[in-house]
DNA sequence: CATGAATGAGCATTCATTCAT
DNA sequence: TATGAATGAATGCTCATTCAT
């Protein structure tokens, strides 16, 4: 039986979208990859006919959040330095909460990095970081931001105290910091109060 | 076979040292109890003489770790906040130095929190935070530290940056930054320039 | 794989054989489920594809053997007493030879229940004293049978004795009393010696 | 250190009891042999310097309790046949009672044989049988006893239906038959309703 | 004798993966 | 292409037994 190729890639999307709700509720090593693919509305079998393996579909959870995620993180390109990293994390945090499970998956990885997985995660967290550096160094050529720390340094510490603001919001059961305070508070930490 | 209670003791460290390299290499969940006993030297069975279950050890582990950290991150007194500061981080950077295998677990725990463990991790982690707070909270009253963010947050956040930089030092194959430079960059982030 | 309903009947079928057959020889705890699946001609892994837990499997086969001995204890209804339990007695016992694995597990359970098993032994036992029971209630308001014990009592006793001499059957390297005899001693022992 | 013989027979006793405790609890499998020689108030290894292996210490158990058991079975030999059974049963039923622990070791061991234990707990069961077979016989030449069944056979009914009731009595948490009415039922169902 | 640390065989169970249908 | 039965490696944990002290 033919399948069309939006029917495959409609497949292929629900099989993503139901291995992330598992990998974001129990990590790698506790998913399930039959319950993966019964969660997504198939048998056991058929998630195997288009992921390779358990880790090739944790990896493309991890690609296709980064992708998702980079979609949302554009800023308009006209603004001071600090409006456009406050709308590119706003757009980031407000992703990771509409789609928690892709988030959540691809927060956790950023921050720890499982060992074998780790070049291919930083592969995927580059266009994020990246933007975030061109912000940046934008901003350092205007002077609207700080100079001393180079601009990649400070992209990875922004990036990265945003992820663990996210994950002590997940973690404290959706508590404080709000999503809607994270990237307030994140560019004040590192960038300084000035910003109105 | 009777045996002192320092033999005992000195089984225990090998079997959580041991413990400490497997968590610290693979995680918790892939982490193989049987091959931890043998690595300290011991039978397979041995390991359950003196821990319970796979999650005890590994809190222990974790316990161990935040104790022997909250030793080396005690700070004079007397400095200004800042040289406290750095020299708490410094002593939990060597420590981590020192003491890698307990390290790479325990600072691996803190950022991401495994489901389950997560309380007894936070109470572990709880006095080297407060440590940090403590010094923050009497520099704001002298005007040495910046008073736009609670003490509490601030705290957290050079936690947790500290963290990320060790993660990417090891990650990185030992690369940059290096960890002696990690108190300094993480205060100058979060802190300011000014300090000299 | 596809696999028929038939097919996979068949596949239960010759796992609880195996079972009844391990079971049989050395006994719950002592039985190893690897093994079973391996006697039936399947890899370890295929008997939890059809029982869950070794409990679970033990119960099956204990549900089964009762099942093919109730069918086996019918008894014409149309005659004196004795001869219908006779009927009865000597269709468990033939049950009892011809699937020896089974009866053997099914006998012992009855004689000595596992304190976590005994609810539902009880219940799987049921039937057969109540076959007989019945018989006895009849034979009572007809005068053919003793009434000087309840049937309840008489039925238990019956089916406690069939059981023991079972037993001794198997235990004795199947010396006396022969499978043939014991209905007539059983029944001679609790009701008297006139049925010729 | 010495001991003496009769605190090193003291010391039997009390892990004896311990064990008759686990083992009526638990089963033989199931049982645990450290369990046994702390609850006996010895440390784990100390039960090995009294009974060199976990079968020989079962064994021990169900000698000491059959041995126990026929003690308490004699009978008066001056009277009825029937009054020496029933006072026979009854010694051992109330022994059961007062040593239940014993009693339910012994006594399933009798109905369902561990496979590689069967010949030593037929000796250790030989003895009550032959009081009862004794008496039967006995009763036979007087004529105050059935014949058409042999005493070996009667015997052994008696002994099994005397352990069935007592195996029913404490399956259903002590209900009925009481202790008390075990000997009188037993009798008058394989010994007829005449005895007043 | 008593102790209790060490041992290591044994086992139920899980689950990613394969593949015939 | 979807299915789901079969596979078998892997592993946490138990516990009878040994033996040095």
């Amino acid at each position: 039986m033919r399948k069309s190729v939006e029917a495959k890639q409609e497949t292929r999307a629900r099989l993503l979208e139901a291995a992330a709700r598992e990998f974001g509720r129990v990590g790698f090593e506790r998913a399930n990859i039959d319950a993966i693919s019964m969660d997504a509305g198939f048998s056991k079998g058929t998630i195997y006919n288009y992921f390779p393996s358990k880790e090739d579909l944790f990896v493309a959870v991890v690609e296709a959040a980064a992708e998702e995620a980079a979609v949302r993180t554009s800023a308009p390109s006209d603004a001071d330095s600090k409006v456009r990293l406050r709308a590119s994390l706003h757009g980031f945090c407000s992703w990771a909460q509409e789609h928690q499970a892709f988030a959540q998956v691809f927060v956790r990885e950023c921050l720890m990095g499982t060992p074998g997985l780790y070049p291919r995660v930083i592969q995927a967290e580059a266009p994020l970081v990246s933007r975030l550096e061109e912000i940046l160094e934008e901003g350092t050529l205007r002077g609207d931001v700080r100079d001393d720390v180079s601009a990649q340094v400070l992209a990875l510490a922004i990036f990265g105290l945003t992820d663990l603001a996210l994950v002590q919001y997940w973690a404290s059961g959706e508590g404080r910091p709000s999503f809607e305070e994270i990237p307030e508070l994140v560019l004040t930490l590192l960038l300084g109060p000035s910003h109105q």
